[in-house]
DNA sequence: ACCCTGGAATGAACGTTGTTCAATTAATGT
DNA sequence: ACATTAATTGAACAACGTTCATTCCAGGGT
């Protein structure tokens, strides 16, 4: 057979996709496999190679569905919880960020665990989507900081991210010893306090003496 | 071939670990088979079967390996810096983590990567190796905290080597934006002084006013 | 001395993986 | 109507994890 042209070559990708993201989310990384995604669309291994470079490059497109999908979940948790104090804010986002990787947890684990071969980087939109998921977590600490700590306040809410993904990804991998969800909103809650506390506090000291 | 008693059972155990410690270290995950670490020790494949389960099982081993040189290096870490403030010793604490990442960026990948398939779950020793490690952390947070408060004592260890880990991980996979050692220390400066700051902070509030 | 037997070691074999590409054939241009 | 183009295929390849019938040696019993 050839040329079917049932589908142009961006349906084909994003039924690639779609097919990819369903076999990831029900099976995981070690089900993710070409042959399968090719059978779910109903076309060949040859066809899903015309339309990715690789597997790899598969994945890589689930990811950034998966980082859409997060984004949207977060920003859509940040308006329901509405503007309230920093503290309650970044709570309702932890507890949203667990309720995700709760509801998917194989996308979660494909998004941190999967890693470009040696000598490939990510494409440019990765970092854009990063940029913007970040972007939520600087809005909800921006009342703790003046107007020109900008570069401050990035690198307060990269370390908050960095801080919730370790959180989440040793809890999910086991690699914590025995770890409940309770101990994981838990241990989210003492980094926030924290976090807020020493701000604060540095803050204080910042702009006056005892 | 039969039979060539050259080796006792765990003399092979221990060759085999060795060899696939030096092959994961040389070239990574996606290098480390179970034909190549046989064809190091000079075995077939069948005699790796004889000594480890699976795959799994030896890369759980590997990865044994790897935490007990984590926590040698961070135990020589901390004598050599000696005591102090709590912010000098965390401070170098994470630099020698940093260090070691930087010195065995294949073995950590591996350590924090590599996911049992579902239904098996880590050894007992995992725990305890890592409870070693967090220990470590618990000693340098030891000033910051009354007798009484092990709980929290914990927790906040806990909260500090899961921040350190999201850092060293997101930084490693490229998944934070473009970054730079620079940039990961800079992080990790920002993570020590905020929680140092926060703690400081909250014991202030729980023992006296203002 | 002999044999016997348990088990250590092998490597061929199986099924599955990612990936390639010559061949095939439907759609398109003239 | 025919020639051109390119989409689609599936067989083929190398490498993978894993299994297991076979082989053959070391050590104990006679």
């Amino acid at each position: 057979m050839a040329r079917r042209s049932d589908h142009t070559r961006d349906q084909l990708r994003e039924m690639a996709l779609q097919a990819a993201r369903s076999v990831a989310e029900a099976e995981g990384w070690r089900g993710l496999t070409a042959r399968k995604v090719a059978g779910v669309i109903g076309y060949s291994v040859g066809t899903l190679y015309n339309v990715f470079e690789d597997l790899d490059d598969l994945i890589v497109a689930v990811n950034g569905a998966t980082l859409d999908a997060l984004l949207e979940h977060l920003r859509s948790a940040l308006a329901e919880a509405g503007p309230g104090e920093p503290e309650d804010t970044l709570r309702a986002l932890a507890a949203a960020y667990v309720a995700f990787i709760d509801a998917h947890p194989h996308l979660w684990d494909i998004l941190f665990e999967h890693r470009l071969p040696p000598g490939r980087t990510l494409p440019s939109w990765y970092d854009r989507k990063l940029a913007g998921l970040l972007g939520v977590l600087e809005e909800a600490l921006a009342p703790l900081f003046d107007a020109g700590q900008t570069e401050e306040r990035g690198r307060v809410a990269r370390v908050l991210w960095c801080a919730m993904h370790g959180i989440c990804s040793l809890a999910r991998s086991g690699k914590l010893g025995v770890i409940t969800n309770h101990s994981v909103d838990a241990m989210a809650d003492q980094l926030i306090a924290t976090t807020i506390a020493g701000l604060r506090a540095r803050r204080q000291t910042a702009t006056e003496g005892c």
